[in-house]
DNA sequence: CAAGTTCGTGTAAACGATTACAGAGGTGCG
DNA sequence: CGCACCTCTGTAATCGTTTACACGAACTTG
């Protein structure tokens, strides 16, 4: 069927020792014979069987990565930023997404491990308790934006921060009744914004908080706007937890007349591509996500190769506040313009 | 290191052999000798070695997904539509993104064989040739909206249809002089819907076309209104190759005064999930990306299980008209309502 | 009761790579 | 010349599974 070592070193004369130390580079090998042996190979199509490799080296050489139920640009920024990494360090990648529950996540650890060398874990469902026990000891993982404990490397991106700082822009020109649009309650991501946006107000003695549900989605921002409106003590702004539903809440606005900013001022999270494209731009938190995936890859494959009984690394990474013209102030610059980043 | 078959035989009292029976559910085995094994195995947080399984069983149950340079939505559907048909059949997924030149693809496509049970490709910079050089005999590919050859299975979503019957839906509502705006041209998708627009313009006997060059990008689309604004026989509509620049083109004509659909008409492509939040909602085409993932992994698991010398299998998955009002004609729609569909 | 069948289990041979070890041949040096 | 020491290559053990085959015990059947 496939074609082995045993056939390239035939074809070459010589034996499976003197192939794998040619493929590999390792030892030394008179050039003739290694030019012969190439060429065998080429002519061949060999490519090593990863398995056996495996077996022996003890290195698989591929991640894992384990994804929830995610969608649109956070996704596929990730995993790019992943990928670009690791493929350029030799590393493959095992990707396990969509996972919406406890049990289907965790049964993904097991299946995973034996498959892969280290492991790169965003399911909020997966307690680190969890992993531990279904992982061998001192087997490396890194937790991204998960409550981790002290037992993996962890990445996060400061939700808290770049939620704290949109709050005080938003007070900075001048609106006192900001409404927070949450994600879902699971979500940690939401949760640290929400705490921003809690924290943010206190600090400004602003006490009187309001809070709407939502779940990330456009639509859930379009059916927020009905209970903005209504009460008497209606806000004057609004900070919803990402763009999507800011942009569902801008629609709805804009149907029934409302003006952003001048009657209602919108501010979101995440900064999407779309975001400067809507009207009006939307001025947003902008999350380094790619960055955030090649930041999981490097820190799991320095585990991999180092020590391993280093330290745990715990590493936030800065938002940047993106202001354009949603909230105000700004509603003249041109387009062209990104917005102004300062942070 | 990491626990083997053999420590749990130990732990049990019995052989590798039986361990391997239990754990498989081949074979006949005691009651209570599996009940046995199988405490122990769990107690030891057995898991087999996948290279060591995939030696001898010379099976990875792996698929691997090969992937050019994508981004948001489209890249973050197909993964969950192959993810999840493939994890319920008990498939992992080696998943390879970003490639931007040929090399790149081409090395990966081996570098990928050897730890993989079939693969789907994307990318349109693999050559069928190159593919077929590069793997063994009768290795199985579905090659997904790339032009293939008779050579693998191929699954393709219907964007010459799709953009045919948009072109004679603009017509109907009346709009005779209608530009094009284009996507990557080395890209099939992009190409197949500018095909499908010749055609359907040609059809009415409108061959006075226009075309504008775009990158699939938000920015290509706000830069397309200069030039749809110049000229004297100025265009009525415009349909984008994609929704991102049709959004994009959407904010330039906002910010120019413009109104949409009175002033000017526009459509998109992908029904992207922003598409009915943007104002006004966005005509568009949808494309069942998710659904095209699972087909495509469903077809290589098909494939690899199946008698290897099947016929070649050729599929195209309809795309779907949704009305909204960018285009005119349905404006006062309620927002909560989909759009239309037809096709 | 002998012969065949079934059941439950163990023994050992694969699978395809890496690599420790050994050996062959050549070279340098005292 | 003899010994040590390189350089190059081959032999064979090893990794952790699965599974063909063998074998003993228990059971069926004529």
């Amino acid at each position: 069927m496939s074609v082995t070592i045993r056939e390239v070193a035939r074809e070459a004369s010589v034996s499976v020792a003197t192939v794998s130390r040619v493929l590999n580079g390792k030892g030394p090998v008179q050039a003739e014979t290694a030019r012969r042996i190439r060429t065998a190979a080429k002519r061949l199509h060999y490519v090593p069987h990863g398995g056996a490799r495996s077996l022996i080296t003890r290195r698989t050489t591929t991640l894992g990565v384990l994804l929830p139920e995610l969608h649109g640009e956070f996704f596929s920024e990730l995993i790019r930023g992943i990928d670009v990494y690791a493929r350029q360090k030799g590393y493959h990648l095992l990707v396990s997404s969509s996972h919406s529950d406890r049990a289907e996540s965790e049964e993904m650890v097991r299946a995973m491990r034996g498959r892969v060398d280290g492991l790169i874990v965003l399911s909020p469902d997966v307690r680190p308790h969890a992993l531990k026990a279904n992982l061998p000891e001192r087997f490396p993982v890194v937790l991204v934006n998960t409550a981790g404990g002290a037992a993996f490397d962890s990445l996060t991106v400061d939700n808290f921060g770049g939620a704290v700082e949109m709050v005080r822009h938003m007070i900075s020109l001048g609106h006192g009744r900001i409404a927070f649009l949450q994600g879902p309650s699971a979500n940690r991501d939401a949760t640290e914004r929400l705490r921003g946006y809690r924290e943010a107000m206190a600090e400004h003695g602003k006490d009187g908080t309001m809070e709407i549900a939502g779940n990330f989605r456009e639509e859930s921002g379009y059916e927020a706007c009905r209970r903005l409106l209504a009460g008497k003590n209606r806000p004057t702004a609004v900070f919803a937890a990402n763009d999507s539903m800011a942009i569902g809440l801008l629609c709805a606005f804009q149907e029934k007349g409302i003006r952003v900013p001048q009657d209602f001022a919108i501010a979101g999270f995440d900064d999407i591509p779309i975001a400067r494209y809507v009207t009006p731009p939307l001025t947003s938190v902008s999350v380094p996500i790619a960055e955030l995936g090649a930041r999981a890859a490097q820190v799991l494959i320095a585990g991999l190769e180092a020590d391993p009984v280093r330290r745990r690394r715990r590493e936030t990474l800065a938002t940047r506040l993106v202001v354009r013209s949603s909230c105000g102030e700004s509603g003249s610059r041109p387009r062209s313009a990104s917005g102004t980043a300062y942070g």
